[in-house]
DNA sequence: GAGTTCAGGATTGTATGCAATCCGTCTTTT
DNA sequence: AAAAGACGGATTGCATACAATCCTGAACTC
């Protein structure tokens, strides 16, 4: 198992923010196998809801492509390998270095300096400890953050906001890797560095570089997951 | 999905995406003004169906985009101006350039020749008529169908797909605009004459530019509707 | 008179029951 | 015996009923 899912018949009741989530992590974790075919009525006894909660949040999760709802045949569990991994990093890494683009001009001096002020902090600090990785993730987490709320083009920033679901399930089923979120720390130097010289194209070049890199760690830390092909390839 | 009825492989009335069509037509047609609040009971009553279709129909509706669903609050309609469509042409550029990279050197030369050789005949063609207008559609239709087919990124494809129903509704609205179809075939010549060179970077960017173009014959063709605050809308 | 609180109505969220549909299996006919 | 059609179980789609929540407004207190 890769990290702590969901099910474990909990008797409390499930509310549907939760539930969503759950669901979406125990697709994500393993529960289930791509292709399985997903029944509401078992999901329902699962969590302790009834079938409607569970059709909504079967479409959230059909929405963002987890799963596939076909007419009168139920919701068929998507892949999820390294390859499609690899698609979504792609694709962010369009948006978000649009996104960059975008909003260089509008973000304010001191939130960039203030970031690049913890960057060196966290980079020359010597403990790596969970509470380090914690810090590490949430300076990830503002940076990102800052550039979609002073995008301009808000869709831009829905869309990529969209993506934020997948990046946080991601991160968790990858875990904490020193070498990767330092390599990815020093990325954000340079992202920063170019926001603050407003230099648009450099910065968007920068982001682009860094989703891809973080998507290539993310491949390959998803790939031995998928690497013993136990048979249940059909 | 949304619009793009399923291929006709049933010729049975299909219940569900009729719906959605429906309420999207309203939407964007103007029988609700931005920022309107939808009450279920009332959409059930206008469309003789029960709450629960409408609640999912409004939950696809919101995954697009066309209504933000707020938690106990409501659907509200979302805005939908000229910023709006510009914002989604920008986000279409992104993705359909990017595309036409990957997908360069997957096309086959046969099913290219062909379009060019359509692209030839539609622009030496004399009378502008309706037929030549739908037929020029096609072979929009068409050349943007074949790169998203042979995308080897297939949710990149996804997402461009997604779009789709944004497209196909702003050119009703839009209308058919002979100059504005015009500019267009020859910006498609261009495209298409990359591709046959297998020039991504050029193909790219001349898809970039393509859709630039018909974002803003759609921004145009759209700004009168919105200056006046007076009734085009029921 | 203004702010607060509580009650009532209105609206969304959830549960359950029923109808329509699909798939597997069995029977019947050629 | 094989193929085709029909029947039954299983599952999704829809409708209705109920519970929880939110907004409105008025009355009450300070």
């Amino acid at each position: 198992m890769i990290f702590q899912t969901a099910p474990a018949a909990s008797g409390e009741p499930i509310f549907k923010p939760d539930l969503v989530r759950r669901m979406l992590l125990s697709i994500f974790g393993g529960t289930w196998k791509a292709g399985d075919r997903l029944r509401e009525e078992n999901l329902a006894a699962l969590f302790r809801v009834s079938r409607t909660p569970i059709r909504e949040a079967l479409q959230e999760l059909a929405a963002v492509g987890l799963v596939e709802l076909r007419p009168n045949c139920g919701a068929l569990v998507a892949s999820f390998g390294p390859r499609e991994i690899e698609e979504i990093y792609e694709i962010r890494a369009l948006l978000e270095s649009e996104a960059t683009r975008l909003a260089c001009t509008d973000l304010p001096m001191e939130e960039l300096q203030r970031l690049q002020g913890e960057l060196t902090d966290l980079l020359s600090a010597s403990p790596r400890s969970p509470a380090w990785s914690q810090r590490a993730w949430d300076a990830d987490r503002q940076l990102h953050g800052l550039i979609a709320t002073h995008c301009p083009n808000r869709r831009l920033a829905r869309e990529i906001a969209r993506y934020g679901a997948f990046v946080q399930i991601v991160r968790e089923t990858v875990g904490n890797r020193d070498r990767a979120q330092e390599g990815a720390l020093k990325e954000h130097q340079l992202i920063v560095a170019a926001l603050l010289r407003r230099n648009p194209l450099k910065a968007s070049e920068a982001m682009r570089l860094h989703i891809h890199q973080a998507g290539q760690t993310a491949v390959e830390a998803i790939r031995p997951l998928f690497a013993p092909p136990k048979g249940r390839k059909k």
